[in-house]
RNA sequence: GGAGGGGUUCCCGAGUGGCCAAAGGGAACAGGCUGUAAACCUGUCGUCAUUAGACUUCGGAGGUUCGAAUCCUCCCCCCUCCA
């Protein structure tokens, strides 16, 4: 991988993390001995992540960087994938009750997730990651022995007054199912498992999950009779209110299947004034001084997006490498440019990877041609005929980013640039683009 | 097992026989301004249809009625209290 860790000895490795941590911003609530910098020994750091999707989102990239920044402090990162905890459903931060996925489901997910740590974790090495499903330990157990070695240490007051179930006890018409109610034991043994096999004596995650990291933290001290540590993470909102890592498509994914790299770019690109430093902090490894001098260069261009452009290069890198940052970079330049018709093949080449397309025949445009509204539902850029044709009306389509005002107009082999693309766009910044191929 | 309250369009939430494709808010989408920003303003927001209009929707299945999200029957699910 691309780093050497750094490598000091001593009580004060855990005091150098928590100082970075900290201006960071990346820290909401830390037990005290951690946050003061009182911890002496070597920390091994484990963040869980359940498989609800078969891939991780941008919003997982926190908890990600959180054991990334750890490792490279010379401490060592576990990654639990909930293949157990994923069947239970965690009710923290959750208004309602969730329905169950299924065996298969989550066994799915659990394969595709564990393949997209090695890009961000080292796990070579004395001090390598460490990656394991809970799945492992929970698969096996029996409710008799379970309730008997872990429900015992639990008083009911204790998990009532936990925040997640609390909310939900009190909403009037939700509830709670034992299920959920239960959940926060899971990630409580998950804690207990990996101090007694790993040294584990640090868990982080979202803000939401603390009521479950001390559960741990409580278990583990009436059991061992030992003293570990917990921090979590703000939870993302952006300036203007909206769900950080959502997009009008949903979930901004790692898998570039699901997200492209340029899709990610983009969205980092538009992010706001009022976030973006604090992204950068939040989201990169350029140090305190490299982030003021983007700060005071925002203030200075604001229309220039510097900041905005750095962090969107550095975390499309992160999650994608270099090339397929540079390309998003590329095909950005290519679309906001200018006039497309003037692209040439090699232009159009470099957009075609990574932002959304179609590829059809090019009978398609034999006869009559291929009215603008169907094309526009066929590429997703209209939800139906009805929301094309009013996406037109309003002036918000575009052929090659010129503005097509007619419901009715057609595609035709004329509107062909380097002989095989149409570029549609919808709104300012929604493109696609549809390749023709001789069929 | 008993009593009561609920399930409405993406979300919240009004609607208790026709004036309901269903108020209001939010989200979202499009336009304007701009910096691919924020804030603000405007429009749209079930599907099809250029229009007229047609069709599908209010937990599910039946039924009453000229006509049902609204009434009746059965079923499923959720909440609260009692046992």
């Amino acid at each position: 991988m691309r780093f050497v860790a750094i490598v000091p000895v001593g009580g004060d490795m855990s005091k150098l993390l928590i100082s970075e941590l900290s201006w960071r911003g990346v820290v909401e609530q830390a037990t005290p001995e951690l946050l003061e910098g009182r911890v002496q020994e070597r920390l091994v750091g484990y963040a869980g992540f359940d498989p609800t999707s078969n891939s991780l989102h941008l919003g997982n990239l926190v908890p990600l960087l959180g054991l990334m920044r750890l490792q490279r402090a010379g401490h060592r990162p576990i990654v639990v994938v909930g293949g157990a905890t994923g069947l239970i459903g965690d009710p923290s931060g959750k208004a309602t009750e969730r329905t169950l996925m299924t065996l298969e489901q989550v066994e799915e997910n659990v394969t595709k997730i564990r393949a997209q740590f090695d890009r961000f974790l080292e796990f070579d090495g004395p001090q390598g990651a460490i990656l394991v499903n809970n799945y492992d330990w929970f698969g096996h157990v029996g409710l008799v022995e379970y309730l008997r070695d872990i429900g015992k240490h639990f008083r009911i007051s204790y998990m009532m007054a936990k925040e997640s179930v609390r909310s939900r006890i009190e909403d009037r018409d939700q509830g709670m199912s034992f299920t959920e109610f239960s959940y926060m034991l899971l990630q409580a043994t998950d804690y207990l498992h990996l101090y007694e096999r790993f040294g584990c004596n640090l868990q982080m995650g979202g803000n939401d999950q603390w009521g479950n990291i001390t559960a741990g933290i409580d278990l583990i001290r009436r059991v061992k009779g030992a003293h570990v540590h917990g921090l979590t993470f703000p939870l993302l909102t952006t300036a203007s209110g909206a769900k950080f890592g959502k997009s009008e498509s949903g979930a901004l994914w790692l898998d570039k299947d699901r997200t492209s790299p340029y899709e990610l770019y983009q969205y980092l690109f538009r992010a706001d004034d009022r976030d973006v430093i604090g992204f950068l902090k939040l989201f990169t490894f350029l140090d305190q001084t490299q982030i003021e001098e983007l700060a005071e260069e925002q203030k200075q261009n604001p229309e220039g997006r510097p900041a905005q452009r750095r962090l969107a290069y550095e975390v499309t890198q992160l999650v994608h490498g270099k090339d397929e940052a540079d390309s998003a970079v590329r095909a950005s330049q290519v679309l906001f440019g200018g006039p497309v018709s003037g692209l040439d093949e090699r232009q159009i080449r470099s957009v075609f990877a990574d932002v959304p397309s179609t590829t059809v025949g090019l009978s398609r445009l034999d006869g009559s041609g291929w009215t603008l509204v169907d094309a526009l539902v066929e590429t997703s850029l209209a939800s139906s005929k009805g929301d094309g044709r009013r996406k037109i009306e309003a002036g918000g389509v575009y052929v090659n980013n010129e503005r097509i005002a007619d419901t009715n107009f057609v595609l035709t082999e004329a509107n062909l640039v380097a002989g095989s693309t149409v570029v549609l766009r919808t709104g300012k910044k929604t493109y696609h683009v549809i390749r023709f191929t001789p069929d």
